[in-house]
DNA sequence: ACAATAGTGTCTATTAGACAGTATCAA
DNA sequence: TTGATACTGTCTAATAGACACTATTGT
């Protein structure tokens, strides 16, 4: 902080968000389809300007999501994830973009807003691969968001986030393996969530119906750091490839 | 990103600086005193406003580092910390702050620049204790900077970057000791450096004069992350016991 | 009965934590 | 020889990884 005698250049603000959830056993990520210039038509992450210069930037992000996704996420939780501010990642001048991360439980299918053609959940491996094109540099946001999630899941209980209320064992598991993108062992799951302590509680005696032996279920417990963490194997004996 | 009929309101965009560094095995931090209003006179964070439309966040940091502590630290690595946007939080108007942390090794006394009255390394200690006060929201971000960096320690290569281009085992282990608080059982230390691969190599057969027995000396070895990661201990049995 | 999913038990190898003594220098 | 710092070895408890079987439901 210096200078006072002169105003230094002024730039917009934008927030932008990476909403991501588990459809089908694979991570998804929320875009809208852009419907206004510039990269009008192609997908972009959900976000928007700062509208005033009392808002503060996470009641812009919350704003932003109900504008463009009229998602109804009071609750969801926002981590900011990083700041993107090259001079030209925006064709409409200086734009400093603030990246937020949120896991979103269930899938409440997003309706486009106001400004969006469409809002949509994206296979997260197709835009990383660049298969899926985004606008600006949001593809580069996605990644970051990405591998955020991928090392929150070892430390803390960031996955029974992407679960919803109750859950089972299996699901938590599922979650690991889709964000991790590699199979793990049941048995030594099970042992490992069991014994660390507030991870997950009991949701007493309530089962649950498929085909098959019904499943306990369980909440998120109490507890928000895991020590010692969740342990990503080492690249070995990945049988379902993805990415 | 909406709204392309209207110009959104800017926001002046700011950078910080986190530099922490050791000495006498005591945690310290980069700290300027302000030489023009607002907080004049009091200590703050080295940093100041992006200049013009074309300056890159990361160019502004390693500018603002050498006007104000003359630091020549290009290799001096800038991790994103993260945002401060709060609308009030600085009485000049709607300022956004990207907060940059680094890790200095060695210790080159700065020297006050051209807005900064003084510019000195302060005990982080008597920062986070609030007993040395800082302007704007600054002590937070000391604050999340020493977290960071407690937690980076865990995982990763950082310690070196405490240390020169070479050091002893024990020097490594003053800086986990000093950025966590505690105190480590040498033995222990010496086994988990040395088995974890790549953490660092030896820096041949040179040696060091003091009293007492020499010790060998060490570089930081080419590898940045941690598997697995050195462990915090679990609040207890801290001697010295630190903050 | 069979299919399908849920859930558990054991053995082994590695690792963290606790702890005490030897080695090498200067004075 | 003493003081001061550098280094090393062992035992134990906890944990991760590998692996196969039993349990409970619907059809």
């Amino acid at each position: 902080m210096t200078e006072d005698h002169w105003t230094p250049p002024a730039a917009m603000i934008a927030v932008d968000l990476v909403i991501l959830t588990l459809r089908e056993s694979r991570l998804h990520v929320l875009l809208i389809e852009r419907g206004v210039e510039p990269f009008k038509g192609t997908f972009a992450l959900p976000g928007g300007f700062l509208e005033h210069v009392e808002e503060d930037l996470t009641a812009a992000a919350h704003r932003e999501l109900a504008e463009e996704a009229t998602m109804d996420v009071e609750t969801l939780h926002l981590e900011h994830l990083g700041v993107y501010g090259s001079p030209r990642r925006d064709p409409r001048g200086r734009v400093v973009s603030v990246a937020y991360l949120a896991i979103a439980p269930r899938l409440p299918d997003p309706i486009a807003g106001s400004d969006a053609a469409d809002a949509r959940w994206q296979r997260a491996d197709r835009v990383l691969s660049g298969e899926l094109e985004l606008a600006f540099d949001h593809r580069q946001i996605v990644e970051d968001g990405v591998e955020r999630a991928r090392t929150k899941l070892e430390y803390s209980a960031l996955a029974t986030a992407f679960c919803g209320p109750t859950f089972t064992i299996t699901d938590l598991q599922r979650v690991y393996e889709a964000v991790w993108g590699i199979v793990l062992d049941p048995r030594n799951f099970y042992r490992k969530v069991q014994k660390t302590d507030g991870f997950i509680v009991a949701a007493n005696q309530e089962h649950k119906a498929t085909s098959g032996r019904p499943a306990k279920l369980f909440r998120a417990g109490p507890r928000k750091v895991l020590y010692p963490p969740m342990v990503r194997p080492t690249e070995t004996s990945n049988t379902r490839g993805e990415e």
